[in-house]
DNA sequence: TAGTGGTCTAGACCACTCA
DNA sequence: GAGTGGTCTAGACCACTAT
């Protein structure tokens, strides 16, 4: 049955074993001791392949209770989180950036919400276009945390963006996303060059370190922006 | 320096000492052997420790050229692949959806060269409504390969969406997905109940097993929806 | 060619959870 | 209580690749 143990080769094998239907939805498989001594290898190595099925949410694994086929093989989408100097320079574009604004003021309480400020406390409030071949591909606006980035009104947004900028100064721990659809409002659509009104696909994201709230951004997209992903 | 020598506090020890700074960026950290002999634990639990900082894209790791810190620490987004059923549910409204069309013709031919079809081949065309508390949450439009699955025309979908169906009948192994915007044409916007030119979120995908495509649909999602994720 | 990560093994103990 | 997965160990050999 096995030529050769290595938890690649496994882990294939019953891939394709579990989208044979060898098992039905929900059934439970052999346990490990069992399927390593069917496959002839150590059980190190069957746990290493169950896992990696398992984290495909392929088969769904709990102690005493055995290993079954998931019911509902949830697929999960990875996606690189978007950098914009990669993707335009991915699509063969020249990438190039350009700073709108740049101020400290008092953020709207939705923002101060998700920074966790105090009321009143200032921000910095960022603007950048990111252009592909001089045309826009994205608007930014941004909120940075004064308290944990002071510098931020400094930093030379020349040559690297406020991200990458960020990235070396407080990289962040975790953070959250999401991507919507809106319709372009007047000033929006000015600047993305496009009619009012057209439907922008937009990202928002917030980052974090520890418990601190160091960023929060939001970025339309030009029009026919999509996001890729293989599952 | 070690507390307990489980692989998950090593990796989350080192998380920490790389967000920290110990290491610039692109800078070589001790291999292994001598990591293993800081934390006083096995080679083998340093191992997994640092393939899953590699996988996080943290590191990069190489044969005979060491451990190094992720000069571009590209961050991962991973979003389960949307289920309609779930994602109505978990946010406490009742699941409901309803077949509006569903005739054997001749695709177009963008639909043709994603099913990989012969011209003049037919497929199944399927339009379905998804619906949250029977407000419309999603108008879906598929395509389905009649080779591959050649019933579907008697599945029946009252109970089960056509998803869940072809998930049974016949599982994929891999797909393409892609994220965008669209302006409500008026038929869509019809179906949804929104103003016509309104923003909806669309995600598009295809389902194939081995090389044999099975399915490809696309989904317009209600004014206001938003995909959530965290890194 | 030598150094480093990649992997396998055999055995052990532990932790969860089902019955 | 007992069965199953989760994990750690110590040692070994291999495969890649930088020097």
């Amino acid at each position: 049955m096995s030529t050769s143990n290595t938890h690649i080769a496994i882990r294939e094998s019953l891939h394709k074993r579990i989208l044979a239907g060898e098992w039905g939805l929900g059934d439970r498989i052999p346990d490990e001791v069992d399927l390593a001594a069917e496959y002839g290898c150590a059980r190190t190595t069957m746990n290493r392949a169950l896992r990696a099925l398992a984290d495909d949410g392929l088969i769904i694994r709990k102690r005493k209770g055995g290993t079954r086929i998931n019911p509902l093989p949830i697929r999960k989408l990875t996606l690189p989180l978007p950098s914009m100097r990669e993707q335009v320079e991915t699509s063969g574009a020249e990438y190039r950036h350009h700073t709108l604004e740049r101020v400290l003021k008092i953020p709207p309480s939705s923002i101060r919400t998700r920074l966790r400020l105090e009321p009143e406390a200032e921000a910095c409030y960022l603007e950048t276009m990111h252009l592909a071949d001089e045309r826009p591909h994205a608007l930014e606006t941004r909120w940075i945390n004064m308290s944990v980035v002071p510098d931020v009104l400094e930093a030379p947004l020349d040559d690297i963006s406020v991200n990458e900028w960020l990235l070396k100064k407080s990289p962040y721990t975790t953070g959250d996303a999401a991507f919507a659809a809106v319709n372009a409002d007047g000033k929006t659509a000015t600047a993305l060059e496009v009619d009012s009104g057209a439907a922008l696909f937009t990202f928002d994201f917030t980052t974090r370190t520890g418990d601190k709230c160091i960023t929060t951004a939001k970025l339309y997209f030009r029009v026919g922006h999509q996001v890729f992903s293989k599952f």
